[in-house]
DNA sequence: CCAATAGTGTCTTTTAGACAATATACG
DNA sequence: CGTATATTGTCTAAAAGACACTATTGG
């Protein structure tokens, strides 16, 4: 073994030669899912993606949308990152661009026989969909059919794996972030009102939110240049509201 | 194919045909681990498990406690669970039983090429760890040597992987967690004064409480019942603290 | 007695919540 | 005009933050 001035080196070296060595052993690994819980509030209903399954396990029933992380076979090709995966099924499966989608990593489900085919742990992402933007879902070309289901019925479906379970908890963390962070500007439009953005906050907590007090809320989000006034009004069955959109600082 | 009378069994028996004729087909997998960041907070210091690496690659740096998860071979056989196996990682590279400390999913890294060997997808857990437990510590068998860092010093000491990273978005989450949990609670002895569930929160999200507010706050637990006065009072340098302990409907 | 810190009290500001009152459309 | 609802206003209570004050120990 060379001698080498600090060590470091010499450990560097050693490395490289153990991974130019090294060869994966043949220990039983799990396939890696990502799948998606892609949300959007359209004419006051809170929604979730499905994807009516044409293969077995579950065959004819709805699950989310979501595929294998692409893992290349060596050291030099490791595939995409989770991250990327998330985003890819969501392009595939939705056509939607990642720009205008909110997306974040939700939990990782990984117990076991919950695929009877085999081991597979998925890390689940959940999606939030701007309701202007559904109408340019278009289902993926590996999904024999996808709907937008009204949550509220969720009880009724019956869905392949646990995937009723993970619904569940993006549900709960996306109402939980609505107290503290933006999250609701991914689901309303590019502009907005007041009663708009107060209807998600009730549609997705499921609780009535007071007007008058929900308003002071938004006013200091417009104090503290969150959101902006935007031209022009809303057209309702009253009186019509002032329409906002998010700071520029965004 | 036999006619049933509801269909649903008939597909039921298909799928179960389908199940027994299925082969996992060999494309690549990626290996999936579980990584503990074990937290304490002994003498007002946080403090982090670290792991000398006795193996390549990063031989000689510090990691986090964590395992190859565990899966079985076959349909029949899938392995453990991911919290199954986070709760062995735990018990084998410290000894501590899982009754005694608060484990939590964190986040699951995956990105390629984090780890130079293949790819290794991790779910990555947090652990908090009561100080009068520390003493019970004892490195498990495959691990060289075991240390427990100052967090604080932790810029120093360049980790294996992106340990770093994991470790940083557990304090993120645990800090996040004091405002609106009980999680505090893990990081103290059973029984405890009102400045030492203080300084526990001083050191996690390291900004100074003001003793007067934080002893409203925690008058509010005591008379809601989380925490009930314990026998005994807490000899300190000056004047002797009241000890407590948590109410006995946890 | 004195330094240190546990524990209490006070005052201000912020935020939430309940709810009344007003304003302004559309039909 | 009248109904619906956006918007403003008022009042109360809870909670946070700043900070002064008192109490009780060990040294």
């Amino acid at each position: 073994m060379a001698l080498t001035p600090t060590g470091k080196l010499e450990r560097d070296g050693e490395e490289r030669a153990f991974l130019a060595r090294y060869k994966a052993g043949d220990y039983a690994r799990p396939a890696v899912a990502v799948d998606l819980v892609v949300l959007t509030v359209v004419d006051a209903e809170l929604r979730v993606l499905l994807i009516k399954r044409d293969e077995h396990p579950f065959k004819g029933k709805w699950a989310l949308p979501g595929g294998f992380v692409r893992v290349g076979d060596g050291q030099k090709d490791q595939g995409e990152d989770l991250d990327a995966a998330a985003t890819r099924e969501l392009e595939e499966e939705t056509g939607l661009d990642r720009k205008w989608v909110y997306l974040e990593q939700l939990y990782t489900f990984g117990r076991a026989h919950r695929d009877p085919r085999m081991r597979v742990i998925t890390v689940a992402y959940f999606a939030l969909v701007r309701p202007d933007l559904v109408p340019m879902v278009r289902a993926g070309g590996d999904a024999a059919m996808a709907d937008w289901f009204l949550m509220r019925n969720l009880g009724k479906v019956s869905l392949a794996f646990d995937h009723e379970e993970i619904v569940r908890a993006a549900l709960r963390r996306v109402a939980g972030k609505l107290e503290y962070s933006d999250v609701a500007f991914s689901l309303v439009p590019l502009t907005f009102t007041v009663p708009e953005l107060r209807a998600v906050h009730e549609i997705v907590t499921g609780e009535k939110q007071d007007p008058g007090n929900f308003r002071r809320r938004f006013n200091r989000m417009l104090e503290s240049g969150v959101i902006e006034k935007a031209p022009g009004k809303r057209i309702t069955a009253s009186k019509p509201a002032t329409v906002y959109r998010f700071g520029r600082s965004r």
